[in-house]
DNA sequence: GTTAGCTAAATTGTAGACAATCAGCATGAT
DNA sequence: ATCATGCTGATTGTCTACAATTTAGCTAAC
């Protein structure tokens, strides 16, 4: 069973996922402590977590806010790195993968699936994230997991599916198609689509600088 | 003044990175709290902390222990994912940096030059992070900062420089006059060299895979 | 001999109380 | 008016005690 701590860390970062709190607001620990009926101790930590994974601003003796999404010009730049981390993993793993591994990935292909048929945008960022996170973790890259894991959080403030549902779902299908048919090429190529492609739209307003 | 966390934080990574502890090794809580003479609360946040950071492994219910240095074969990749992000504040930021900020600069420079007279092999390293830091504050790249120090952690878990002291010193003092000379193409040449060259040496046998 | 289950010690996880710090505002001197 | 100074309420930082979890060693059954 998860800690608090874990839980309590998971359900705030669902709420800035989904957009809940607006960029520069505060969260106060004893708020939070109160909300989930525990005590200051794992809200502490999970701020503290939170902030080093990139969704929270931590500012010395006088708590967190909700960071900014990066700047708009900033945004290909950081898409483009986790491209590069995803893609070098799984060039360098692919032949490390097993039936056993195809299977772990189908089951988060299947919670996309889902998500999108509930057409619930939160749970399809999750789901997404999570079918990437799970083809790293198969082909080995979990020394990169955490920097990849804050560029992502980078990516998930402004996250926003231009295409359909439908769509979306279909473009996973087919990296997971390819890497079943070992087809290493044109995995990396429909990777790097899946993952750049989703930049450079919808200009948001309040992209300023984080104020200290 | 800062917060026993920070000081504690400070404290133990630079233990780190000189290499006091080897790989693997599992950190107590309790332990650390008696030697700095402090509770086990600013303890467990410092070890939360250098976890996200990269220089520790988090294991739940069962404490943290020494990251291992990336594999061999790894680290000219984590090399050049820092170098990409360097460069890229750096060309966004050249235009905006003043007098002001060469100060900043060569406050940082100054503190390497002292580290390497002393011929101090960690306050050389954390003189030489700090150095490559404060231009990245002063070209205001704050939103990569965090990533950045991941990279750098995965770095300095195997810092080596090769060469002699003075020309580390002579590399980075090069970088400096050029930015000063407002000559930005050699200045992020300079700067690729330095970060990119220092690794590709020293078969390291400890590295294995994290045990989990 | 091997293995499953139990017990005890060590360690991390959480709670609640207290101390330190900070932002805002009122007050008063220049 | 303007700036400095000192209060005050709110919030974070730290400490101590206790609960939950894990690990290792022992015992006993097979």
């Amino acid at each position: 069973m998860a800690s608090i701590r874990e839980q309590i860390t998971g359900k705030i970062r669902d709420e800035l996922v989904a957009g809940n709190f607006e960029a520069g607001l505060p969260l106060r620990e004893t708020q939070m402590a109160k909300r989930f009926g525990v005590s200051r101790g794992p809200v502490r930590d999970a701020f503290l977590q939170l902030s080093q994974e990139g969704f929270l601003a931590y500012h010395s003796n006088r708590g967190v806010t909700v960071r900014h999404p990066p700047a708009l010009e900033d945004r290909s730049f950081v898409a483009s790195l986790r491209a590069q981390i995803e893609l070098y993993i799984v060039h360098k793993g692919f032949e490390k993968l097993t039936p056993e591994s195809h299977k772990q990935i189908a089951v988060a292909l299947a919670g996309l699936k889902q998500a999108c048929s509930d057409k619930d945008v939160i749970e399809v960022a999750k789901a997404d994230m999570e079918f990437h996170r799970s083809i790293l973790q198969e082909c080995g890259g979990d020394d990169f997991l955490q920097t990849w894991r804050q560029l992502c959080a980078r990516m998930l403030l402004t996250y926003s599916r231009l295409k359909s549902f439908d769509e979306a779902y279909a473009e996973h299908e087919e990296i997971f198609e390819l890497i079943k048919k070992q087809d290493l090429d044109n995995a990396l190529a429909a990777l790097e689509r899946n993952i750049t492609i989703a930049v450079d739209v919808q200009p948001d307003p309040e992209s300023d600088a984080e104020k200290k």
